[in-house]
DNA sequence: ACAAGAAATGAATACGTATACATTTTTGAT
DNA sequence: ATCAAAAATGTATACGTATTCATTTCTTGT
């Protein structure tokens, strides 16, 4: 590998004079300067980012612990956060962190010294919570968040639960389910706490059976569904987790030869862009700014990290319902 | 940052020894091993993956340039991608690339002396090919490739351009247009000249205003269709570049109050997992194997880099149609 | 033409690790 | 108990860069 002392040996310099030329090449002579140019593109030299990560002690990258992306939640998160890091000159490391996989995630994240961690898959009473702290690397979470956490951002997921179950009610629906995600993580936590206050708000009765809680599996949703649709009793209108919980719900109708909104009122949380297509039209409650919670989550996390800035980042955006073609009036 | 130096010392060994331990602890008996142990955690030690690059010249990282994820392909490819590099102990530096940011992407990859590069964005007649054979980084390419390219990973393009246009005309249409992206792109390129071969074989007569060539943004898709739309003599079925051109055309006709199929056919290429979606049912082409391209392209890059493997991989995965709901008999 | 100050360059070192080689310690056969 | 071989450990160095400090070269005002 051609290195900076190749440089310097060609164009008949020292190496530093090279490095000078790369980082501030105001200090370096005209005449000098050009002969190092030369010298770099007759070599074809390109400088090695690890060592200068070692030197400098800063790597330029951050590492992105994200959930899957057949969750098109993750999608929206993940294109953003990766785009808007590329503009401000940082490199991502992503990850796709399945629960098993998390600890080694991690153990990558510090190896690799990342200049910062942006993640989403932490559980609410998570003890690796601890040890990244314990790192001094500055992290933030999106969409979920630990209990102890001082720097996160998410939608208002009480609010969000409470708007779903109220807009099923309004609709004229008594029989309404609730199936959602485990409630150790944050946000199907709150979710399902606004959607059981709304129910018992609006006095609706809601038997044990309508209250689903699984993993978030393809195959543990449609279990639930066909649970669900096998009561004696059978609901509808489900109030789902998720968009991503909505959509596979939607498709457990289909193989049911349920119809959507005629059968079954489905509704979702979160606002993905995919829920907007036309083919889908998904009833969904989602933030209000419309604002992407990876985007403002890396924003923040390159300011902390540019800044040295520690006060907390405790952002929760208000939601509204947006009302579209998976809910119709009973 | 606590190193090496500073475990050897509070366990009262050498740097070497540390680091025997944590590479190969069948060299270091058994008393000391634990002494080293105890160190490493009580001072919480992670070894710096930089420096490490920097003696042993591999940095177990792989750059992935990849379309943008509004495009559902990328959203598959790259989901597979970084979750068997994962598997294989490699990280991957995702980068989501724009044709502006084209040089700056191959740069920043580059710059981090990553083991090797796995990419789609590429032109059939790219200068950067030239760059990148140059570096002597294994590199692949997937659903793309260059003209002189070595290694890539692709579907028989031709082949789905064909029988995409034979489906519609053995559905009984006369009036099918072609909506594709930019025609120095390998994969548009194929797919167009075998639908324009099947509209020949077939005898159809194909006016200069049905073949569209466009490029990728939402709106010039759009604009694309309305034109098509406003034609004296309109088509009754769209071939699409892709998948997500199709997407995007059944949105557009969705705005226009058009029924896909009833009032238009529209089929796609890819047959991404999106499109098998129940509230979509996307009619396309896609590989019989079903498998990924993203999977296949990323298997062969890490054997590359593992064996040093010289001989060529050109892989072209035959395709057939799945026939879902978006077209009809006319 | 000269000195003093500024500008440009070079020499030396540090970052944290792995590893070749040198040295010490342990083992085991006699 | 002795010694050779094997095992364990230590010492020194290299990787490629940025940066501090020392040295040289260039300016500029007289």
């Amino acid at each position: 590998m051609v290195s900076s002392k190749d440089v310097a040996k060609q164009a008949g310099v020292s190496q530093a004079t090279v490095s000078r030329v790369l980082n501030s090449p105001e200090l370096v002579k005209k005449h000098t300067l050009e002969k190092v140019i030369k010298a770099i593109n007759d070599l074809n030299y390109i400088p090695n980012a690890n060592a200068r990560s070692l030197v400098q002690n800063k790597t330029g990258t951050i590492a992105l612990l994200s959930g899957p992306l057949h969750n098109p939640f993750f999608v929206d998160t993940t294109s953003a956060i990766v785009n808007y890091a590329s503009e401000m000159d940082y490199r991502i490391q992503v990850q796709f962190v399945n629960d098993k996989k998390l600890s080694e995630a991690y153990t990558t994240a510090f190896e690799q010294k990342v200049d910062g961690i942006i993640l989403s898959c932490i559980l609410n009473d998570d003890p690796i919570f601890e040890k990244l702290t314990r790192m001094e690397i500055p992290f933030i979470t999106y969409n979920r968040k630990h209990q102890n956490n001082e720097y996160f951002v998410e939608i208002d997921n009480y609010e969000a639960g409470y708007l779903s179950a109220k807009h099923m009610i309004e609709q004229g629906h008594k029989q309404i389910a609730w199936i959602g995600g485990p409630l150790n993580v944050s946000t199907f936590n709150n979710r399902f706490l606004g959607f059981k206050q709304a129910i018992q708000d609006f006095q609706i009765y809601l038997p044990e059976e309508y209250k689903i809680i699984t993993d978030t599996t393809k195959q543990s949703i449609s279990e639930s569904f066909y649970k669900l649709m096998h009561l004696q009793q059978r609901p509808t209108a489900i109030c789902a987790g998720s968009d991503s919980f909505a959509f596979n719900l939607i498709d457990d109708a289909a193989s049911n030869n349920l119809s959507v909104p005629e059968d079954l009122s489905i509704i979702g949380i979160d606002n993905v862009n995919l829920s907007q297509h036309s083919m889908i039209n998904l009833t969904t409650i989602g933030s209000i700014s419309g604002k992407n919670l990876g985007h403002l989550a890396i924003e923040k996390l390159i300011d902390m990290i540019k800044n040295k800035n520690n006060s907390c980042v405790k952002i929760t955006e208000p939601v509204r319902l947006f009302d579209r073609s998976t809910t119709r009036n009973l």
